[in-house]
DNA sequence: TTTATCCGGATATCAAATATCCGATTTGAG
DNA sequence: CTCAAATCGGATATTTGATATCCGGATAAA
């Protein structure tokens, strides 16, 4: 029960790019500076984004990445989904077909109540994290943080796509 | 974002011990042969159960494991923590405090926006757990399935300890 | 004493997460 | 046109964790 660090890392990267100008982007080296991880595995990250809708892409100089949605359009769950993928952390592997009284198939049409309580807690966690955008996390931020280091990350940001 | 096996096979493997007669109990050999599952790989989860005192174990010939609580008194999250362990699926690294604009120790005594978002959803997922016991997930299954199914099973049991 | 069982540790195997590198392509600037 | 900067996709290590097996010791019933 592990969340990849794809997941923190480009959570903390979208609410960066949200301060960037329309037009502009910013690079994977950029951004890797930035959070000080691994450039080259966080370009992964991020071509993951992509595929996914959140982030689009500049190639050639001077390009680099910015948001493809407004900040109340990403929630924590599209980025959840689109670094770990769809599949459900609970896997049911249907043992309750195997052994001396297993079922037969036919008879299983419908999941098992385990199965069933599992994906019911799936999706309340996902409905949680669904209610969570980028403009509510950028929010909290702004008002839990100094203004001193908002305008710090700010002008950072200024510096590299000016 | 996984679940190890082993949380599917000791949640079936406690609706199975609820079956067991008072005083009894069942071998890892046994529950491993119902299920169809690796014997030796099974025998380590049960370790786990029995240390998280969701299982008690009697040693020796005629041996095995049974249910240390009642079956309103175990949740499917008792068996997720026994099983996975108590950390939390986000981990936060405190790239905050990462790069040109990383904010000082001392400024980060309270958790970021993000960590505290996933918090509050694995909290509903667990709560969600919490709140499916054994015995609902029984009640469930004896509604949903067939009666001959049922006796079956509780006709293997017995078979086992007898 | 033999047999069946759990216990703990050591170890092997396999899959996934993490990480790096490279060649191809795109694009802006000189 | 050429060069440099940047993403893209694929190939490939490396590391970690999940999965799986085995064995020697302890325990208890027959």
């Amino acid at each position: 029960m592990k969340l990849g660090k794809g997941v923190e890392w480009c959570t903390h990267i979208c609410g960066m790019l949200a301060l960037v100008p329309e037009g502009k982007g910013l690079s994977t080296d950029a951004l890797a500076d930035f959070f000080e991880v691994p450039s080259a595995y966080l370009a992964k990250q991020m071509q993951l984004m992509r595929r996914a809708g959140i982030v689009e892409s500049v190639r050639g100089k001077g390009g680099g990445y910015r948001l493809a949605l407004s900040v109340d359009a990403i929630t924590l769950l599209d980025i959840v989904q689109a670094i770990e993928g769809p599949s459900p952390a609970f896997r049911c592997t249907e043992i309750r077909q195997n052994g001396p009284c297993g079922l037969k198939r036919k008879d299983c049409k419908n999941p098992c109540e385990i199965a069933s309580a599992f994906a019911e807690a799936e999706e309340v966690y996902r409905e949680a994290l669904r209610a969570k955008t980028i403009a509510v996390i950028n929010a909290e931020a702004a008002a839990n943080g100094s203004p001193e280091h908002f305008m710090e990350v700010a002008q950072w940001v200024q510096k590299q796509v000016s």
